[in-house]
Order: structure tokens, then C-alpha cells, then sequence
DNA sequence: TCCATATTTCGAGAATAATGGAATGAATTG
DNA sequence: CAATTCATTCCATTATTCTCGAAATATGGA
């Protein structure tokens, strides 16, 4: 992953409505959420949250499709999946001294993963 | 983590300049760097560059200290980790089979890590 | 076709962030 | 103490982002 990608998704992160919008969707799985639940779901006005959603969709960390009236968002877990290898790539560079405990912490909310 | 300080964190990462100060940072393990080889490094102006890592202690990312004429700024590691344990929390919720495939691709490079 | 629902686009005003020049503050050296 | 170096703070300008009301687009149903 580039560095300007990289920033774009923490940007686009990095702000309380969209970062609960994506969590939300995360959680969503892959089949998603309307933008109308996602708004009811956070409090945020249809419009504000529209801009917000293109704005996770401009990082590439969501990807939308029209299901009748509703456009369905869902996370883009390949690009998340990707800046994550990004921050935790960046973080060791081969000296896991540092950085497996590091790795080690964050993976250990999920022992279910074939990673643990 | 809460929402808020892990906002903060993705808001100090997501500058160009300020996520290459970082890596550097990280790279150079717990001796740090001085503020001046950043800027060498990066390429910016002492007081653009000033202001960036001001930001990223403001975000608990990095600290400081003098040395001499210098001032030491090296990479806040356990804030580092809980962002990206926030992240993955965020991201499984306890479903591992979609998320488990995201953490492992994420800590591939690292499998000299106690975790891997 | 007409209407209701779902979402987006447009536009403007307010708030916030980024940048760089100049001045200031600390520490070392002679 | 004067000079030098390293870094920060201050300040003004420019640029970007955020938010919300109003209008527009798209779909489905009566």
C-alpha cells in the first residue's frame, strides 16, 4: 500500500461520525447496511452522512450497490486488511523485538483467528 | 480505547508529512531521533516540522526529551498498539471468520513474532 | 401519472488545519 | 558574556473540511 493511499484511509477514519459509520458496517458483515439505518443507527442527518459515506467510499474503505430504493454500503475489509498490514509493515521492519508484542496485544482480542 | 482518543490517533496519522515523521519514528526504535535529523530526514522546515510532532504527542503517538541542545522524540509504542487492537476489536466482534482471514494477511510480515 | 420513500447533490457559511517567515527560548562552546 | 546551534512559539495567510438547508434524482407502488 502507498502512503497517500495509507492517508487517505486514516483520514478518512479519522472523524467520529465516519469512524462509527464504519464500524457499524464492519460489524454489518458482508451483505451491509442501507445509508438510511446507518444515519438512524448514528444520529446523523441523511445528507451529512451521505457525504461521509463518499468520503469512506473515496478511501476505498466501503463499496455501495442499490438494492430498490436503498443503497446498501458494506466495508471494504481487503483495503482495511491492507492498511492494517501498512501501520503493523511500518511498524516492525523486521525487528519483531519491538513490535511482536506490539502485534501480539492488538491480536489477542481474537483467539478465535486461525492467526492465534 | 475510546472512540475520541483513537480519533485523535488516526487524525495525527493521516498528513503525509506527519505518517512519514512516524514510521521514521518507529523505525528507529526506543533511542529515538532528534528533531533536526527528522526534519533532515523529511524534508521540512524545523518549525512545519515542530509543529507536526507537536501533534502527534498531543495524540499520545510520540514523546520528548532534551538532550543537550537536542530534543529526542521517539515512537509512543503502547499507544501504537492499542490503536491497532482498537482497530481489530473493532473489526471481528467476535466473528472471526471474516475478520480472522483480515488480521492474519495484516501480521504476515511479522512471523518472527511471539504471536505468529 | 402521481405520490411517497430513499438518497444524493448543490451551495453557502463557519470552523479548522497547514504553511512559512520572523522572533524567541534553551544549551553548549570559546 | 558573546556566538552558535537546535528547536519552538507566534502570527498571518491560504486552503481545506464540516455541516446543514434546500433542491434534485431515482425507485416503487397506488
Amino acid at each position: 500500500m502507498e502512503s497517500n493511499i495509507a492517508v487517505a484511509a486514516l483520514s478518512a477514519l479519522a472523524h467520529p461520525g465516519r469512524l462509527e459509520a464504519f464500524r457499524l458496517l464492519v460489524r454489518a458483515g458482508s451483505e451491509g447496511m442501507a445509508a438510511g439505518d446507518i444515519a438512524r443507527a448514528t444520529g446523523s442527518l441523511p445528507n451529512t452522512l451521505s457525504a461521509n459515506l463518499n468520503v469512506l467510499a473515496g478511501a476505498g474503505l466501503v463499496q455501495s450497490r442499490r438494492d430498490g430504493r436503498s443503497i446498501i454500503y458494506s466495508a471494504a475489509y481487503e483495503r482495511m486488511s491492507d492498511l492494517l498490514a501498512f501501520l503493523v509493515e511500518d511498524c516492525c521492519d523486521g525487528r519483531s523485538e519491538i513490535c511482536g508484542p506490539v502485534v501480539e496485544k492488538a491480536a489477542r482480542p481474537l483467539c478465535g483467528a486461525p492467526s492465534c
